[in-house]
RNA sequence: GGUCGAGUAGCUCAGUUGGAUAGAGCAUCUGCCUUCUAAGCAGACGGUCACAGGUUCGAAUCCUGUCUCGAUCACCA
């Protein structure tokens, strides 16, 4: 913001100099190394100059210098021209956002377009494993962003409920379960069903290779399986609705919905509106209709729908199979087309990993070409697969790292390091019991939401437990630290308004003033770990500066104020900041 | 094979429309708790930015080609 509205006054008087309209400079930050506040490039200005670029630069100091009052000085390093601003300028920025409550964050109002963001969408046969953590944090972190950003946003997601996966769980279930539920087995409900879609695959391999002894090829073999066949079997029940399939299926579900329930009160996420597949499926067939009309798809002989995208570059697509049932991109056109009425969105994000790429390249593409405007404003927020240092996670292999159980063990780290720092001498056992799981929590957020969504990230469950450096824990910290200082002062205070800063403390100031730039570039690139990478920064400037300045203990009273007034606004946007990522920071640790 | 994405220090990652001597954390080594929380701070070590060309005042960044890894190309979801 500071800096657009430098860059403008700047390239002003450079074309007053110059006597042309046709400049336009841009300022970058001066490198930490030289003097400076911001750097003009004048390589690009040589043409108008038409001088050396010493000269060029030395000559637009100069008159810069003279013509802007806050620019209080200039040093020229070859064709680097680096203008200095004056220290009060700094402090009166400072001065002006210290005075405002949530700077930085935009408020959404009536008018604000309003953005859905899907994520998470699990499978109701299986618990919820790392993978599934990184696309729930990226998801609430993104909604966060974006309502900061001053969008309404909307957070939802589509519960696949129904198919031949969930009918594996009920089968095998059927077949072995002696009746087991999550009260008689004290097992959470989501794991219950999640051991049974194991076993059903267990059992299922264990068929096949028998057949294949038998002589049976590998292909026959997969379909001949008896389990696979009663799974079908149950699927084409269901789909008749047949009371004791529906039944079972409704139980079972209802054991798993009580075990995710667990987990997103755990790891802090919510929703606005579920969206349940076994309700959604049956709007696919009113798009095939739609379509069809609108001559946008075509019929073949033998029933199936199409649409041709090879003028896209893309293939023929089918619609609709054969036997009248739908595929999951019919599906979720008729989803998407449903949420428009429900909510009159402005822009959609689906939060799904990049193995769908293709998939929502194609929903789009269909979407537009059914005429919805709308399609334009939705995009997939394509993010990379979690992968283990033994490689990459398969649920029915058993090789997952397991949500529930995974977070437990960062919190029992975060009570074991913090048992051991002896800190929290007369704290409340359960205030300390929610300290370790915001600070467990916090850790596993912010590690997997620092690094770019987009690429895919190496999970080494040994480096995540570390709370040094660059971590969650290391922000909560600093967090907690400066919650002290105020704890120390105590008294009401007013930032005085005339202060020589230091470097270190324009440096801060700097960071500060950053923050709601950040937001911005954080909602326009979808990407929570921008605001990660910014507050780690903060926070490591802001520990040097503590480190070595004493803020409480400053020479005068004015010092004092002005030093802890800044702690305090560092403060601030660490929890603002942290928020943004789902994270919450405690006021001790 | 086609398409898309990725390749930066031993490891995990930053690097904002092309800008100065490519930055952090972890790991290793060295200092700093008698002062506001040492989950901290300071310092050292560590690089052919996958490779080869090209574009230009200037390239990790843009273009072309090659290599490696991943995903995807189902009447699965």
């Amino acid at each position: 913001m500071i800096k657009r509205i430098l860059e403008k006054q700047i390239t002003e008087a450079i074309s007053i100099l110059y006597s042309s309209q046709e400049i336009s400079i841009q300022l970058q930050k001066t490198r930490i190394e030289f003097e400076g506040d911001f750097t003009i490039v004048v390589f690009p200005l040589l043409k108008i100059s038409k001088k050396t670029p010493e000269k060029t630069a030395n000559e637009i100091g100069c008159y810069l210098q003279k013509n802007i009052t806050y620019i209080s000085n200039y040093n020229v390093v070859k064709g680097f021209l680096n203008l200095s601003i004056s220290d009060n300028f700094w402090f009166s920025k400072f001065y002006e956002i210290y005075n405002i409550v949530n700077y930085g964050i935009t408020n959404p109002d009536k008018n604000s377009p309003t953005f859905l963001v899907e994520y998470s969408s699990p499978n109701t046969n299986k618990p919820i494993h790392l993978g599934h953590l990184r696309n729930n944090f990226l998801g609430y972190s993104l909604a966060e962003i974006l309502t900061a950003n001053g969008k309404n946003v909307k957070k939802v997601q589509i519960i696949n409920d129904r198919g031949i996966h969930i009918c594996k769980s009920m089968v095998a279930w059927l077949e072995f379960g002696n009746g087991e539920t999550p009260e008689t087995s004290g097992v959470k409900g989501d794991h219950l069903v999640g051991k049974y879609y194991v076993k059903f695959d267990e059992q299922y391999r264990k068929e096949v290779l028998d057949l294949i002894n038998q002589g049976v090829s590998e292909q026959e073999a997969k379909k001949e399986s008896v389990i696979f066949k009663k799974a079908q079997q149950m699927l084409v029940r269901w789909e008749d609705n047949d009371k004791e399939v529906i039944d079972l299926w409704k139980t079972m579900n209802s054991w798993v919905y009580k075990g995710f329930d667990v987990t997103y009160k755990n790891i802090g996420v919510d929703f606005d509106k579920n969206y349940y597949e076994s309700d959604t499926y049956l709007l696919g067939k009113k798009v095939v209709d739609i379509g069809l009309e609108k001559n946008v798809f075509y019929r073949k002989e033998d029933g199936s729908v199409w649409i041709d995208l090879s003028d896209e570059g893309l293939d023929e697509k089918v619609i609709l199979r054969a036997d009248g049932t739908t595929v999951y991109i019919t599906q979720d056109i008729g989803t998407a087309i449903q949420r428009q009425q429900d909510f009159s969105f402005s822009n959609m994000v689906y939060t799904v990993a990049n193995e769908q790429d293709y998939h929502f390249k194609v929903l789009f593409l269909i979407l537009k070409k059914l005429g919805y405007s709308w399609a334009d404003n939705c995009y997939h927020l394509s993010y990379g697969m979690v992968d283990l240092p033994t490689g990459r996670m398969k649920s029915r292999e058993g090789t997952v790292v397991d949500a529930d159980e995974f977070l437990n063990e960062m919190i029992s780290t975060a009570k074991l390091i913090s048992k051991d720092l002896g800190k929290l001498e007369g704290m409340k056992e359960e205030k300390a019991e929610e300290l370790y799981s915001t600070i467990g929590l916090g850790a596993l957020k912010y590690f997997m939401l620092k690094v770019d969504p987009k690429k895919r990230m190496l999970f080494d469950p040994k480096e995540s437990v570390d709370f040094n450096g660059n971590t969650g824990p290391f922000i909560q910290y600093t967090y907690a630290r400066i919650q002290s200082l105020v704890r120390n002062y105590s008294t009401k205070f007013t930032l005085p308004n005339n202060i020589s800063i230091s470097p270190k403390e324009k440096d801060i100031i700097k960071n500060l003033l950053d923050f709601s730039n950040i937001i911005d570039e954080a909602a326009k690139s979808f990407s929570p770990a921008v605001v990660a990478n910014y507050v780690y920064d903060l926070v490591k400037g802001f520990n040097n500066y503590y480190q070595h300045t004493p803020i409480l203990k400053a020479d005068s009273e004015d010092l004092i104020k002005f030093r802890l007034a800044l702690s305090i606004k560092v403060g601030e946007v660490i929890k603002h900041s942290m928020k943004l990522l789902g994270i919450d920071v405690p006021e001790r640790m």
